[in-house]
DNA sequence: GAACAGTGTTCGCTTTGTCGAACATACGTT
DNA sequence: AACGTATGTTCGACAAAGCGAACACTGTTC
C-alpha cells in the first residue's frame, strides 16, 4: 500500500464508491457542492485535493474518510464453465461443482431469467448484504454490478454484491439464466 | 464526530501525534519535506490541506490516514488521594484502594523514585504498550507523557502511556513517589 | 551581560487547486 | 434528420495552499 499514491487510491476510491450508488459524476458534484470539473480531475488521477473537497465528497457518498484510502475490493467470485472444485466422485456420469456455499442466517430465492438481446435490464440496488449468484444455462449475458460486469457464456457462474446498481444483458437471443438472491436475515 | 470540522481533528491530531514522539514542529517540517509555516498553521486549525500535504505528515509521523482524523483518547487514568474505589472492611485502621489491576501477561517493575525541584527528569519512549503507574508519598510533582502532564500530591495516583516521551518534575523538596513499570511479555 | 540554538509565529511571493462556462459525445425522443 | 438531455471532458480566471525568509520568544552557554 505504501507503493501507491494517494492520487491513485482516491481516484480509484471516489469512481469506485460513486459507481458503487449509481450516481453520475454531475449528480455528485452538485450534491456536494463541487464543481464537476474539481471531480473530474480528481478521477482522473491528475489533482491533489483539498481534505474540505475530499471531504465533501466523502459525506456526500456517506462513507467514513479512510475509506477513501482503500485499495478497491470487488468482493466478486467468477467460476468458468469447466473450472470450479468438483465434489463427489469423479465418474464421468455424474459431476457436482461447488459454486457457494451457503452461509448461516440467510434466505435464498431462486428465479429463472429469460432475456432478449437489444434491451439492458437494470436493477436498482437491493438491501445491503445482499449477494446474487448467476448461472447462465444458455445464450450468452452480461451481468454484475455497473462497475464489474462479466460476460458468461453458458456454464458460467458469477457471484456478485447485489446492494448496489446491477445489470443484465442478453448478448444472445435465448439467453436462459438462473440467479439465485441472497439475502441476510 | 459529524459536528466537529476536519480542520480542527487534523490540528489536533497533529500536534498529539507529533509531541507523541517528541518531535518538535521543525523537525516534522524538515523530516516531511514541509515548511514549518504550513505545520504551524494547520496546527492552530487554519488552513485546508491537500492530501499530498497529509500524506507527507501521516508518513513521517509513521500512522495510517485515519489516524489523523481521529479525536485523542488519552488512555490515562488519575486517582486523587481520597478518591477510588475502596476494597474490604470499612474499619478505619486498615483501608485498601485499588489503583489498577494486573492484566494477563505483563510484568511490572517497582521502583522509587526520589527527586528534587530544579530539574527535569525527561525519559524518552519505552517499547510499544508500556505503561506506567506513579503514586507520589511525599511532596509535590508534575508527572506524566508530554501532552498530558498532571500535578500529584502526596496520595494521587496516575497512570499513562510511557511508549512517549514522558517527564517527572518534582515541585516540593523531599518529593517521593514509587514508579512500577507495566511491560509485555 | 551577549551570543547562541532552539521553540513556533507571521509576512510576501509563487504555485496550484477550485470554480464555472464552453466543449465533445452519446442516447432517447419528436 | 433535428432536438433535448444526459454523460464526462477541457479551458481560462481567481482564490488559496504552500514555500522560504524574517520575526518574536525562551532557555542555555560562554
Amino acid at each position: 500500500m505504501h507503493g501507491m499514491t494517494p492520487n491513485d487510491l482516491i481516484a480509484n476510491a471516489i469512481q469506485r464508491e460513486r459507481s458503487r450508488r449509481g450516481l453520475s459524476l454531475s449528480a455528485l458534484a452538485a450534491q456536494a457542492g463541487l464543481a464537476k470539473s474539481t471531480l473530474s480531475q480528481l478521477e482522473s488521477g491528475k489533482g491533489n485535493p483539498s481534505i474540505e473537497t475530499l471531504w465533501a465528497i466523502a459525506e456526500t457518498l456517506d462513507v467514513t474518510f479512510s475509506t477513501l484510502f482503500e485499495v478497491s475490493k470487488p468482493d466478486v467470485s467468477l467460476v468458468r464453465a469447466h473450472e470450479g472444485a468438483r465434489l463427489g466422485s469423479d465418474h464421468s456420469t455424474f459431476q457436482t461443482t461447488l459454486l457457494a456455499n451457503c452461509p448461516t442466517g440467510t434466505r435464498r430465492d431462486v428465479y429463472r431469467v429469460d432475456l432478449e438481446p437489444g434491451t439492458i435490464r437494470r436493477s436498482t440496488p437491493h438491501p445491503t448484504g445482499t449477494v446474487e449468484h448467476t448461472i447462465v444455462c444458455a445464450g450468452q449475458a452480461r451481468v454484475g454490478p455497473l462497475e464489474a460486469t462479466q460476460t458468461l457464456n453458458a456454464g458460467d457462474y458469477y457471484r456478485y454484491p447485489a446492494d448496489r446498481p446491477h445489470v443484465y444483458e442478453a448478448m444472445e437471443p435465448g439467453t436462459q439464466m438462473v440467479v439465485v438472491m441472497e439475502t441476510r436475515d
